[in-house]
Formats: structure tokens, sequence, C-alpha cells
DNA sequence: AAGTGGTCTAGACCACTTG
DNA sequence: AAGTGGTCTAGACCACTTG
């Protein structure tokens, strides 16, 4: 009484192809309602936790919507939110075969900025840790690195040799990160970021601003800052073709 | 025989939240092998699907990775790669509480440029349809949408009113959406585009290049560019709290 | 052969929404 | 009261990996 044996695709792959194409087709408009999980158990003679799974998937794919005691719906194309990905500066140069290195230029506790301070939940001027790190791609500077550390978070950021490990590799192992805000920019350098990245004032950069999180709280901000001419962001999403392997 | 009726936390997120915990406090290392399914079943006293999806759950957020016949494993907290958003332009300034309008300035067939041709795998000079829209933020220019379709997989392009529907929304309803790329960079605004936007040509631009498809393949390539004093991209993440509600 | 994860069943009780 | 989705059980067979 199980198992189809048809080694070929899932019951619920197969379910899910199935309201994908009526979604596709047109059949089943956006907002629309679509069968309940009792409905296609019985149309495709699986059990009601089949059916429930194919729609289950589909749910988080942003592919339909739920509601209790109410019913699923097509959710609407608009709503597909593309996604990009932003990846680790050191493991990003890695992959491209290139050698990272790390240029320590300041390490060392100052009193907390203004936008820094109300960013991690400190007062103005309280003691903030403190860095600025040039990333090299082979010998290349490529992003410059100021971060804005919570002491109380991170207690022995100043001792950490930060030219062997990132600081995000260091965070990454004292605080885990739970959350993280970014916001993408295309800013020109000032003085200071031209003369580390070795680029004129004219010349448009790519700002990361990055705000990590950990179980305490609020555990760094951070400037990653680019030359637009050796850097960008890239993401590839593929939203057919449910759950492919 | 069913159901706790405890109304608080189901039992698959007790597990999960217990697995999180392991792994946060570092008494389950990265790449350690984790309980398996019936394990944890007996453990927690609860029936192996139950087990299986707290498992399955965290696999897809990417806390754990699984092999059919060797075992569940802890992921490495360095592959958690952060995401960013982007969204609809229109959307944006919609939901900013804002009105958004479109100056269309082009909409023509014309022979296909070499980089768009080997994004959209036609050939060089095959005839392409061509839109070029000013998106504004009230009365700002706030984008210029230069796009390039594939006549064969959206043959009444020409046809639309594109100051009433989005390049964007019309695609989307004619070709829905399978796949997508997307690059973020920061460059100078040429002539063309610094007119459009009504910026200097030493302003930097964020610059977010699209290519869509949809089941039929290469649909089409766009480049959005914006003012960098006028736009950004932003992104919020939630690693922790596994499937809040 | 024993253990792992992958799929599936036929039930159950529940909270919730609608008429 | 009837229907919906949400959680859960105690089983089953399967493909796969390891010793």
């Amino acid at each position: 009484m199980n198992q189809t044996t048809d080694s070929s695709t899932p019951k619920f792959a197969a379910i899910k192809e199935f309201i994908f194409s009526q979604i596709e087709t047109g059949n089943w408009p956006e907002h629309s309602r679509i069968p309940s999980e009792n409905e296609l158990a019985s149309q495709f003679s699986v059990s009601r936790m089949t059916a429930r799974r194919a729609l289950q998937e589909l749910t988080k794919q942003g592919v339909l919507y739920r509601t209790q005691g109410v019913g699923s719906f097509v959710a609407s194309a608009k709503s597909q939110s593309a996604l990009l990905e932003i990846r680790n500066i050191a493991d990003e140069i890695q992959s491209r075969g290139h050698f990272h290195s790390a240029e320590l230029v300041q390490l060392s506790q100052i009193p907390c900025p203004n936008i820094v301070a109300s960013a991690l939940g400190l007062q103005p001027n309280d003691p903030v840790f403190f860095s600025l790190i040039v990333h090299y791609d082979n010998q290349l500077p490529l992003q410059l690195e100021a971060r804005f550390v919570n002491p109380a978070q991170v207690p022995d950021y100043l001792q950490q040799d930060f030219t062997q490990l990132t600081p995000h590799e260091y965070l990454s192992a004292v605080a885990p990160l739970t959350e993280a805000d970014h916001v993408v920019e295309a800013i020109l350098p000032d003085a200071f970021t031209s003369k580390y990245l070795r680029i004129s004032q004219h010349e448009p950069c790519l700002r990361l601003t990055r705000r990590t999180f950990s179980r305490g709280g609020a555990v760094s901000f951070a400037y990653l800052t680019s030359a637009g001419s050796r850097y960008r962001l890239g993401g590839h999403l593929n939203f057919a073709a449910p759950n492919k392997k």
C-alpha cells in the first residue's frame, strides 16, 4: 500500500508540476483559489500528506499562499522578489583562483561616531573597536573594509591578527550571525578611500553597508567599498523547475 | 495517540530549536555528524516524520546538509550566503507612498548589438525590440530602463503602452519569469543617461544589468541605471529563529 | 547486513474561517 | 456544521552508503 515503485518522478513532484503548469498557462490566474489538499489527494489518488507536500513546497517558493480555514491561492507573479547574493570577499577572490591578502591599516578603540552609535544601539562617543583593512586581489586593492565592532559583544576583537583571518571569519566564529542588513550604493570615494584603493576621487565606487547581529544584539557595522571598475555583485535565480537537483 | 495539545510550540519546532542551539553553542561543530532521524525521534518521543521535518527545514535553511545513506551534518557558517532583494521599481516607488510615472523615450525594432546578441542567444544585427523608458519618483527621474527584448518570445512588445504598464509587468504576464541573472555595478553615466536622469556625468550611478528567461528561452536583457544619490538597494536577513511567524 | 535518508499511506486531532 | 489548512502518528518500502 506504499510507494509507486515508478522510480521516475515522485508523486509530490508530479503534483507540483501540474499546479505550476496550470498557473503558467493562465488556467489558474493570480489570487484564484486552487484545489484543497483533500481534492488534490483524491484527484491524484495519493494521501493527503503527499498532496500537502506539493502545496507546502510551492508556498515556500512563493508560488502559492495559503490561509488556514480558507484555502490555497495563486500568488502574484510580481511579488517574486529577486535576490542578489553577497559573498565573503576572501572566498570570492579565492574562488576566482586569485590570491587574497589583507593589509591592516588601523585597529584601535575609538569614540563611537553618531551614525554608528544609532546603528549599533550605543551612545555617541561610547568606546567602539574600529578596524580598517584593505583587501587585495593578487596585488590590486579591491575593497576597503571599515568596521565598527561592539566591544560588549566581542571583547577580544583588538587582539586578533586580521592579516591572517578576516573580521568576517573571526566574527562568524565568536558571535554567530543571526541577522543582517545590507544597503548597496554607488558613491564617489572620499580622499581616504581613494588613497587606499589607489583610484581617482572621480571613480565611482560600490559601497555595501552591512550591519550584523548575533544573539546578544548588534555586533558590527561595516562599510565595504570597492572600485566600480574592479568589483561587481552578481546573482542568479531559478524560479522554474521546483527543487531541481 | 496524536497531537501534544500543548498549544505552545509544535514538536518539530522544538526539535529545530534544540538542534540550532547545539550548533550555536559550538557543541555540534561544523561538518560534525548530528543524530539521525530515528535517534531524534526516540530522544524526543516523536514519530520519525516529525523528527524528519525538523531536519528537513534546517536543511532548506542552509543550517544542515544531508546525504542519503550517510547522515546529517552541520553546514559551515561561512556558506550562509547573504541575499539582497531587488524589487520592481514601480512597486518600490509606490510602497514609499510616492507616485510612479514612466516616460517612453523610444520603442522600436533595431539591429541587435553584439553584447545583447550574446546575452540573448541571437546573432549580431538580428532584429530585436528596444525600449527606453525613464521612471519617475514623483517628478524626479529615478531610473533609466534600456531594455532589449527577443521578438521570437514576445512578438507584440512594440504594441504595448509602457506609460501605463511597465515592461516588467507586461513581460511577467506574457512570458512568465523562470530564470534571471543580475549584476550590480557602480559606473559613471554616459551622455545619454546623464541627460535623461538629469544628473552630471560625474555623478556615480548604480547600474543593474538583468537578463530574464522564460520557458522558451532568453526573453530580455536590460540595463537599469539610477543616480547613486537617489537610489539604493537594500536587504534584510534573518538567519536565526527558524521560520518565525 | 545494518543504518541512513527519501517517499508515502491512512488515519487522527486541532485551530481556524465561512455560512 | 462543514471545510480548510497545521500538526502528528506508526507504520511501510525504497535507494543509497558503509563495513
